[in-house]
DNA sequence: CCATGAAAGCGAAACGTTTCGGATTTGAAT
DNA sequence: ATTCAAATCCGAAACGTTTCGCTTTCATGG
């Protein structure tokens, strides 16, 4: 594989002036020619390895996820992935699996490749996980999950979870409901809390008190959102459900489904967070949307930013929420 | 940031000594003690871009992909990802929006970044994308699709695409359907020719003849399998459908839903690769499923086999799918 | 044709490892 | 004590870059 000195051989330049004409700057016509010639003719590229050690920057960011296999992270990666690539970085993917343990094993393994900054979709509460890396200087980015103890030492990236479940129960009030269930995420977990908030606001704020009962704790999975729907359905007097997530989105629907619960005739539904599944289910499923790709785009801005220029400011964002209607909501007609 | 040196005037020892405990060799006990201590207190970790530079092998795999919002892929993805992980190895992940040019250009990307392995689940047909890395001599493990002129060059995980889609119109034949409409993938591509090599072998091999008008070819793509599906339903005759990968599944659903088609009673319909909606659409789908956590360990098994042993023994892996049986399916009664 | 300042080119050191081959230490046997 | 092989240790070079501080070259105007 070629190298430097042997562009440097060919040419008869010095190696000082091939990396910098590497790099951008300006040679003499004909050496630009002749590195060109050499270059292509031996196949060279740079070696990035050498770059790196040299820079002490490694060009690359570091992705820790509960998993890959949920489109809410992989389209917020696909969308960095591709602006930060476009910029000359990689990106290197970490699934631990929504376990801790395993986290805090990626970041270390992460800060060991030496990545010049991490995007982390928190599992851990506490993220301790997180301090090796501030100390060492690389940053943080947080999406969909705030850690309070890191404020003002990483950037976050949130999505106004309170405004968009009230968004969707005030949706369901509306249209008559008054006894309305909610399947939540695992008791401690920021968003569930955000997404309990908006939901009592909405209660309250019509003039409605919300109910413990039907309030019922999933753990973001299908099987959660499953169970929670199953435990719902048992309330007298229920006539809508919020789902929180994508995934308990399926799993509430899989339990309506088995007990031939007609939507929205017998049961109004909003679900979250995936466009397409509410295309194909019938009826189509009034949902809260994300803004994914902007999140992404946020995210390798912080980075390019942080990266590029010397700014050290820290970045807290909050987006919006969509509600992308569907059929699932029926309307309740006063008594 | 703590080096080796630094160790080495902590403890006063060498820095060949150092390196050699770090690599797992033995040094006296006082002074591994010694040495402990030291990286403790300091807070050392390795460099892997020096250590790569000098061992010229960066630990790292790179993955090319047409898009990360794909259960197929990503599912894959986890799995080899958590094998190398544990093995310190580090992926690398580049979507290239199903476009060959991005194809090429992630390829030279990965190059550069001096990955150890490419993981490709190729978009381009000719496959000259990945001549620079086996010229580098770097290993590729293709997925999904073989590219022929790379045979005996390149790794491969494929599955018994034919043997798969064979098996779902067998069981539509089975149930006394005649009339079977296939939405395929776009022409040319591998996978496209295979599932309509499976279609053909089954109705020929039960006697009867397939008919142009019956096989439509999508484009892997939601809209395709919508727009596939309307075509279809305007045959007369037209009983049960086979769909040749879930995007297309998902829009074929759409379709029927759209204009009302009972299923089973009026359609059956046979879908591909994505277990947890066949469980939500109502009917429960009957799939072809794909061994995608097999063909994860199997790239992460031929990496690192091709890569810490020195055998450059090519694999051509060729793995089973499933059918998995869910109520799409209708019985036809013999006139 | 010379002086001059700007532009371009250069050698060498450094980034943090690994590794080679030789030097030193160890500890058991004499 | 002495010897000796085995075990351990160590200095120095190398991996392929970038960068610092000089030196050389060039074009221009006088």
């Amino acid at each position: 594989m070629a190298t430097i000195k042997d562009i440097a051989r060919e040419t008869g330049l010095g190696l000082a002036t091939i990396s910098k004409y590497l790099n951008g700057g300006t040679v003499r016509e004909k050496n630009r020619l002749a590195i060109e010639a050499a270059v292509d003719k031996l196949g060279y590229t740079v070696n990035e390895l050498a770059r790196s050690l040299k820079t002490s920057r490694s060009r690359t960011i570091g992705v820790v996820i509960p998993e890959l296999g949920n489109a809410f992270v992989t389209t917020i990666i696909t969308e960095m992935e591709d602006i930060l690539r476009k910029n000359g970085y990689s990106v290197i993917v970490c699934d631990c699996r929504t376990d801790a343990a395993q986290e805090r094993e990626a970041v270390r393994f992460l800060l060991q490749k030496r990545v010049d900054g991490i995007l982390n979709m928190p599992v851990s509460r506490d993220g301790t996980h997180l301090d090796s890396a501030l100390e060492a200087g690389v940053p943080v980015v947080l999406i969909d999950r705030m850690i309070d103890r890191l404020a003002g030492k990483v950037h976050s990236i949130l999505v106004d979870n309170a405004a968009g479940a009230s968004a969707a129960v005030s949706r369901l009030i509306d249209a008559g409901h008054r006894h309305i269930g909610v399947i939540l995420g695992p008791q401690g977990v920021f968003t569930t809390a955000q997404r309990h908030l908006g939901y009592s606001r909405a209660m309250t704020r019509n003039g409605l008190t919300p109910d413990a009962a039907f309030v019922v704790y999933g753990d973001y999975t299908v099987q959660g959102g499953y169970e929670g729907m199953r435990r719902l359905l048992e309330l007298p007097g229920l006539t809508a459900v919020f789902v929180t997530n994508y995934e308990m989105t399926l799993g509430a629907i899989i339990a309506g489904n088995e007990l031939s619960v007609k939507i929205p005739e017998r049961l109004s539904l909003i679900g979250f967070d995936n466009l397409q599944l509410s295309q194909v289910i019938q009826p189509r499923l009034t949902i809260v949307t994300q803004p994914l790709k902007e999140i992404g785009e946020a995210a390798a801005g912080i980075f390019l930013e942080a990266l590029e220029a010397d700014a050290p400011e820290i970045r807290e964002l909050v987006l919006n929420t969509g509600l992308l209607e569907g059929d699932s909501v029926g309307t309740i007609s006063e008594p």
